[in-house]
DNA sequence: CGTACTTTTGAATCGCATCAAATCTGGTGG
DNA sequence: CCACCAGATTTGATGCGATTCAAAAGTACG
């Protein structure tokens, strides 16, 4: 994990006011980093430029649980306001990820009522995306999850995959067995195709 | 649907500035009444005080699915700043529910900085309370989604059921049969009772 | 009383989890 | 360059649990 960078990516810089913007540290995060572990206290929040973190929580019988697969925008938004985490985060593939300390963010916002609206504005569409994944996992069959997914978050059917199936199968709410075949299925019946970082929907005629 | 009431739930008076009380208007909804559908043109924010909303969107195959079963909040908070509703609010049971106009909320929220941070307080509330339901719909059997939901919202182990455990079966994801096989199941261990209007962990002494 | 809905139980089927094992891959060190 | 290892990928066999379809009994309400 390296510091250095002074570029902020574009949808960052549209949502945080000009004054805020030389508070950003952008640094890079390799695979198995730790952003912060359930009961740390929010320090600072981070933004993904690009990369893929997880963010999981031990379930009840010890199995971690993913709860977001992000791999642009803000992690763990919610706790801005927080005492201290509820999840874990992990970086799992060579990440570019910008981080800014809480404090800063707070003051920004009080003093700033059109950063407060923006900052509202996305939460609003994390809490969208949130219940579009409930929307997911409510569906039984893997299929009709992942084909959800692509239809929701695939631009144009195209959906990148940072990491390998596995991270993907994690979010899903599958084994990755499941997935394996699931995806190997689709490409047979010629639904889908296997690009070196992505899948990719054919035949979108419907 | 019939208004008058001038009473507002402590919960929203708390979070609403003074000045926004009086624009609040209380009514009474009866089951079955539908708050808005999608593709409404959001003009105004719904409180629900008593009773039980569902949110549910139509699945690939035109089954319903629920995103969310609200019995106290708001409902559809990220709509605030929508063109467009992109769900269906429908009351299950008779309720209580508090409307104010978006218009309202917004003048109020940019010239008010506190009662801004409240409402990012709010969403972030209703945030993890997502992240939770994305949790516990990542779970496989229903005993653990059950059992995950009323560790989780049930205080000490009780769970309200305003309308019956149908609606319940819908916001766990199942069909109302495998839940009905699964409370039965639990009560015949020793670990759950049902009471009128809700269902009770019994023994909590792990 | 009748209708609509919830609740309940039963049986058959399907899809996924699980366990197991083989192959492939990238990266490390000799 | 090659041996080697850790992890990802892939395929197979088996069992469990939920869905599905079906039907009956209970319940609220006009």
């Amino acid at each position: 994990m390296k510091t250095g960078f002074t570029q902020i990516h574009k949808d960052l810089a549209e949502l945080l006011p000009g004054a805020l913007h030389a508070l950003c540290q952008t640094s890079t995060y390799k695979k198995g980093d730790s952003l912060f572990a359930v009961g740390d206290k929010p320090q600072a929040m981070f933004f993904i430029e690009s990369g893929e973190v997880l963010l999981q929580r031990l379930g009840p019988q010890g199995d971690p649980i993913v709860l977001q697969r992000a791999s642009r925008g803000f992690v763990a938004e919610a706790s801005l306001q927080s005492v201290r985490y509820h999840c874990d985060a992990r970086v799992v593939v060579r990440s570019h990820i910008t981080r800014i300390a809480v404090a800063d963010l707070q003051s920004a916002m009080t003093a700033d009522p059109v950063f407060a609206q923006a900052w509202i504005g996305m939460l609003n569409r994390e809490l969208k995306r949130l219940r579009l994944q409930c929307e997911r996992l409510a569906l039984n069959r893997v299929e009709d999850r992942l084909l959800h997914l692509m239809a929701t978050e695939g631009a144009g059917g195209h959906l990148p995959l940072g990491a390998g199936l596995k991270s993907l199968a994690g979010q899903l709410g599958v084994t990755h067995e499941a997935l394996y075949r699931c995806v190997a299925q689709l490409e047979k019946a010629q639904r889908l195709q296997r690009v070196p970082q992505a899948l990719q929907l054919v035949g979108g005629s419907t």
